[in-house]
RNA sequence: GUGGCCAUAGCUCAGUUGGUUAGAGCGCCAGUUUGUGGCACUGGAGGUCGUGGGUUCGAGACCCAUUGGCCACCCCA
């Protein structure tokens, strides 16, 4: 996504037109101001005009102006697809997708307004069985980008529960929005926030076991057995909770390879259409935000018309694990530098030569490339230096006409020149 | 969406209570080395101080507006 005035007048009128606009999101309408007499455009801003907003409110306007909208994630879309194409599927119905995703933040660290997703999804089957090979993916990935995390797993039908058990069953989000911040802001501010939705001081009394809740995975689903002994849905999320770890537990020649499998009451996540199962996963001892989350979603194809089509999903934010991998300094340096050979450019026949001798070498799985200009040999040297390639040819007509064809090799990091037949440079060069 | 901070050379930044020709480091270019990099030395280019207005004898600095960026919250990948 770029602004729109880099965009406009490089492409001709035709491509000013074919240009996709985004509409500003916010309150986009606060200072527009238009003209009562529609003949003339008004002398001076101020006189015979009006607030837009006065007239037409945001809410009617833009349905007026806007019909189409960026993908705000892969899961959405990938239920509308579905649900178009149900009698092409074979169900339960695997997919991966790899596209950018974008958000009307304001960017910032870690936060961006376009954003790369990474999705893997199982639709038709209600199976804890996905949730735990999802659970082995993000071990896997994450094991083999050597990022340490912890996967975090809670259950939408237990945070019911918990708002049922408490006697707030309609405040599920408020309750669940201000426990997911526990961490961060610490319990009397949650206990606040809560008051401000309007959360009554009893149900915030009932809720204080879950605060000081500690211990393992089993040790809390057992005290969430007596807790949520009175509701139905708190009931069948634990069960759900105990069917995907004893996935685990009953694999134990098979455990996970890093990744810590940690259930988290206080996960709450946001998007609206989860209904069982959420994952999210977390860079471990990095201060940094989410780089994986993922749940259960036993009704998304429903909106699109296929009803009873459960799912689940994860999914990777690609550039936030960038970001990370960046901090971690897990990319080898010796990825950076991909070319092993550059070849000096002598200008004239001597380039014409070089220029053969690469397409050669490349022809034989040789990473090398030609100076695209005969410029000052010092400066081709440079480069080289620079980007990190270890080798310089030099393939002059004194070397290369020899009754052997020959060429300089010269190895920048230690220095050393020799001059060689080129037949042996894949040899050389490995 | 709410709040805070910032904008000066290609990059990172300095620039005193408003006062001559706006500086440094790095980078870039050239030379010491006309077919040999790193290191060193010498010299050079490069800025309408984000944009528009205002205050003033005088603005990079002060005021207003605007655009862009950064950060926190909210939320999320």
């Amino acid at each position: 996504m770029e602004n729109l005035d880099t965009l406009t007048g490089k492409y001709g009128d035709e491509g000013d037109r074919l240009i996709f606009k985004i509409l500003n999101s916010g309150e986009y309408l606060k200072d527009i101001r238009i003209s009562l007499n529609a003949e003339k455009p008004p002398v001076k801003p101020e006189s015979n005009t009006v607030l837009l907003s006065e007239l037409l409110h945001e809410k009617m306007l833009s349905p007026l102006i806007c019909e189409k909208a960026l993908r705000y994630d892969l899961t959405v879309p990938f239920a509308r697809f579905v649900a178009m194409n149900r009698d092409k599927l074979a169900f339960p119905f695997k997919r991966y997708q790899i596209q950018p995703v974008w958000r009307a933040d304001r960017p910032q660290k870690g936060r961006y307004r376009e954003f790369w997703q990474c999705d893997a999804d199982v639709v038709g089957t209600s199976s804890m069985i996905n949730e735990a090979e999802f659970i082995r993916i993000y071990d896997d990935v994450f094991a083999a980008l050597r990022i340490p995390v912890n996967i975090l797993l809670n259950n939408r039908k237990i945070l019911s529960g918990i708002a049922e058990v408490i006697g707030e069953p309609d405040r599920l989000t408020d309750i669940t929005v201000a426990l997911d911040k526990l961490d961060k802001i610490g319990r009397d501010k949650v206990e606040e926030e809560m008051l401000a939705k309007g959360v009554s001081h009893q149900a915030i009394e009932l809720l204080s076991p879950l605060f000081s809740i500690k211990g393992t995975n089993n040790e809390q689903l057992d005290f969430l057995d007596t807790y949520l002994s009175t509701s139905e849905t708190g009931k069948l999320g634990i069960a759900e909770i105990r069917q995907v770890l004893a996935y685990f537990e009953a694999n134990q020649a098979k455990p996970l390879k890093q990744a810590k499998l940690q259930l988290d009451l206080t996960l709450a996540r946001g998007l609206n259409y989860y209904t069982g199962t959420i994952l999210e996963v977390k860079a471990r001892d990095i201060p940094f935000g989410s780089i994986g989350g993922g749940g259960r979603y036993d009704n998304l194809t429903g909106i699109f018309g296929l009803p009873g089509v459960p799912g689940v999903g994860i999914s990777f934010g690609a550039d936030r694990i960038y970001d990370i991998m960046e901090q971690l300094k897990c990319f080898p340096e010796e990825l950076l530098g991909t070319t092993r050979l550059l070849m000096i450019n002598f200008g004239g026949n001597d380039e014409l030569a070089a220029l053969s001798l690469v397409h050669d070498l490349r022809a034989q799985g040789i990473s090398c490339e030609l100076y695209p200009e005969a410029v000052k040999i010092r400066k081709q040297f440079e480069f080289a230096e620079k980007k990190g390639i270890p080798y310089v040819g030099l393939f002059g007509e004194d070397v290369r006409n020899r009754e052997k064809p020959m060429i300089e090799l010269k190895h920048l990091q230690s220095g050393e020149q020799t001059i060689n037949p080129i037949q042996d440079l894949h040899t050389l060069l490995l």
